[in-house]
DNA sequence: GGTCAGCAACG
DNA sequence: CGTTGC
DNA sequence: GACC
């Protein structure tokens, strides 16, 4: 029953133009059809309305205003309708059947042009209505005094394209490696004590510190401001052949914005520049619900990966994970390498292996590293096993033994490894949901037979939301501070007393959060085993406890990073401001933020923006 | 050339 | 302490 | 293996 508000942050940066300034490929000039000019200023003279039912909106990109009454009048002229921009909005096209754009801007700055979502959505909403067109359709149509077919001006298809192309810009630059500069303060404890005792419920708070953060997204305002002088001032091109450069004068902007990096302040809080949060993939969302649109690389990599990790390669295969997970996130299918682009944790060695991949189907590494022989298939097959990992793997396969059946005759097993080498295959089997939500059942009743009032969460891949899980994570507490204290063995006793819990893998009672690691079954016929996990914190300790548990193992590694970076520490059971670190040995713990109960409350502590459990997959 | 999370159980 | 797991 |  915590309770949460559900902020979804999907603010879209303005697509920076990070590109090369792509040269307009549909240069009017070079596909415009030729078309005899003769007899023109006569039929123009005859003054026939052949823009009659045509509504015109006219594009101030490129276009100054003297240029834009012009062609006003001209179209009025033809009997047509001229409909200027109005309110910074491409709202004030609503009604247009035509579109005119000067010839000479590039398609990208068109897209970039709609910068709000209203103008994106308008954008995109309208190509299969209004006839984009360049300018020249117009100026051809007044000198020949017919109307040109909009087909052979049309730059639909061109925006289409490029909108596609924007959305994963957009997105390349959420994750690229280097990103934007604005900053955003970290609340310091003596802030964050006063705002609690102002507070009277949870959500205040929450929403209380917004408002100086930008909420690790470009503030569109800012950037709008610039554009909007850069349209009124720009009065240089005006007529069908100055192939100006425009654009461009946004990046010089911003970089010239780089300035604040990490600025300490007084009264205990700070400032961290937007570019370092940005690289921890803990401010940014999954692409919670989307599909994987790049599995024919996952899944290689996966192989790369896992062969790694069996290998001890600890920190290599942690590379291939991070890069796997960019890749799932990525919007689009990757088809070329280029696509990649520069990509945060894709360095390259691991584009090369793209590149093979895409090109050849496989990878030589993949097929040479991964080279099923016996040995490494006896590795890979005891890693799979509960309570083994690479030291052991190795350790067997190189004293010959190969398969699960040799094991418990031929060498010692912990308590530990032999349950997992008894459900081998049931701890393989991921588990459906629907079955995650009986054992969550079945425990909750025992639980709270125990106990009323406690605040019981399954959290992990099932609270994240993915439709199988690996195991069941179930978290336990109690409101009022201390009604947890007598629970984790009575009910421990109880469940093994019903027979739902078969196995035990490991009991931590020593600290203040309680954990049991072990296997449990459903009473039902055919029902596999299945790994449970079950923590009982102090309440004090939820909110830690919480976003620990839900994970995943990814995203709590980067906001324990990112905390390291801010001299915070983050575990389950508290994040610790003004740490004392030399080199890596921690010389002081520095002191807990109290009451963090909510999830929120930390993210907020660190200064960074909520994600929902389904936003943390990372 | 250093860092890559932070903690806890088991043996 | 080394290894494994969450 | 990536990034600082
Ligand atoms: O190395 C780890 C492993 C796990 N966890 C946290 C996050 C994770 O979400 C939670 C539960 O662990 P589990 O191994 O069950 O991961 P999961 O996210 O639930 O995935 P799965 O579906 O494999 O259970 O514990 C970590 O912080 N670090
Ligand atoms: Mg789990």
């Amino acid at each position: 029953m915590y309770k949460e508000r559900k902020v979804r942050n999907r603010v879209i940066a303005a697509a920076e133009a990070k590109s090369p300034p792509l040269p307009p490929v549909s240069g009017s000039s070079t596909i415009t059809p030729t078309i005899r000019k003769s007899g023109s200023i006569e039929e123009k003279k005859t003054g026939k309305k052949f823009l009659e039912g045509a509504t015109i909106g006219i594009l101030p990109l490129n276009n100054c205003n003297a240029r834009v009454t012009l062609l006003s009048e001209r179209i009025t002229e033809f009997g047509g309708v001229p409909l200027p921009y109005r309110k910074n909005t491409m709202m004030s096209f609503d009604k247009a059947t035509h579109i005119v754009v000067n010839f000479e801007t590039p398609i990208k700055d068109i897209v970039t042009f709609c910068r709000t979502d209203a103008d994106k959505a308008f954008l995109r909403d309208s190509l299969p209505k209004i006839k984009y067109v360049r300018c020249k359709w117009l100026s051809e149509s007044f000198t020949k005094g017919v109307r040109m077919s909009e087909d052979d001006y049309s730059i639909n298809a061109l925006l289409q394209e490029e909108i596609t192309r924007a959305e994963v810009q957009e997105h390349l630059h959420k994750y690229r490696r280097s990103t934007s500069f604005r900053d955003a303060t970290v609340p310091s404890n003596s802030q964050r004590e006063t705002n609690l005792a102002k507070k009277d419920g949870e959500a205040k708070i929450a929403d209380k510190s917004q408002p100086p953060k930008s909420s690790g997204t470009v503030s569109p305002a800012d950037v709008s401001s610039g554009w909007k002088r850069n349209l009124n001032e720009d009065d240089s091109s005006d007529y069908e052949d100055s192939s100006g450069e425009v654009s461009d004068e946004e990046e010089d902007l911003d970089s010239s914005r780089e300035k604040e990096t990490l600025v300490r302040s007084g009264s205990g809080s700070f400032t961290v520049s937007d570019s370092l949060k940005e690289k921890y993939i803990c401010a940014q969302a999954s692409s919670s619900g989307t599909k994987n649109l790049n599995e024919h690389l996952t899944v290689p990599l996966e192989k790369l990966m896992n062969t790694h990790k069996s290998q001890g390669q600890e920190f290599r295969a942690m590379a291939y994970g991070k890069a796997i997970s960019a890749l799932r996130n990525f919007p689009k299918k990757i088809q070329r390498a280029e696509d990649v682009g520069s990509l945060r944790n894709i360095g390259g060695s691991i584009l090369s292996k793209i590149t093979e991949i895409l090109e050849n189907g496989t990878c030589q590494k993949v097929d040479n590293l991964c080279v099923d022989d016996e040995v490494n298939k006896a590795i890979a097959l005891f890693c799979n096993i509960h309570g083994v990992s690479s030291k052991t793997a190795i350790k067997w396969a190189s004293a010959k033994l190969r398969t699960l059946e040799e094991l418990s005759t031929k060498v010692t097993l912990n308590r530990a490894q032999v349950i997992g080498l008894k459900h081998y295959h049931d701890f393989l089997d991921r588990i459906p949901r629907s079955e995650v939500e009986e054992i969550e059942k079945t425990v909750k009743g025992a639980a709270l037979d125990l106990q009323k009032g406690l605040e019981i969460v399954t959290c992990g891949s099932y609270r994240r939301g993915k439709p199988t899980c690996g195991d069941v994570d179930i978290l336990i507490s109690h409101p009022d501070g201390k009604s947890h204290r007598n629970l984790f063995g009575p009910l421990l006793e109880k469940l093994r007393t019903s027979e739902f819990l078969t196995d035990d893998l490991s009991i931590s009672e020593e600290s203040s959060q309680k954990k049991y690691l072990g296997v449990c079954r459903l009473p039902k016929e055919d029902s596999k085993f299945r790994r449970l996990d079950i923590i009982v914190v102090p309440y004090c300790e939820f909110g830690c406890a919480l976003l620990y548990f839900t994970g995943s193992a990814y995203f709590n590694r980067s906001m324990r990073a990112y905390a390291h970076k801010l001299s915070m520490t983050l575990s389950h059971h508290s994040l610790n401001r003004n740490v004392v670190r030399m080199k890596k040995v921690k010389i002081s713990d520095g002191e807990p933020f109290p009451n963090l109960t909510t999830e929120k409350a930390i993210f907020e502590c660190m200064g960074l923006p909520y994600r929902e459990p389904a936003d943390r997959d990372h």
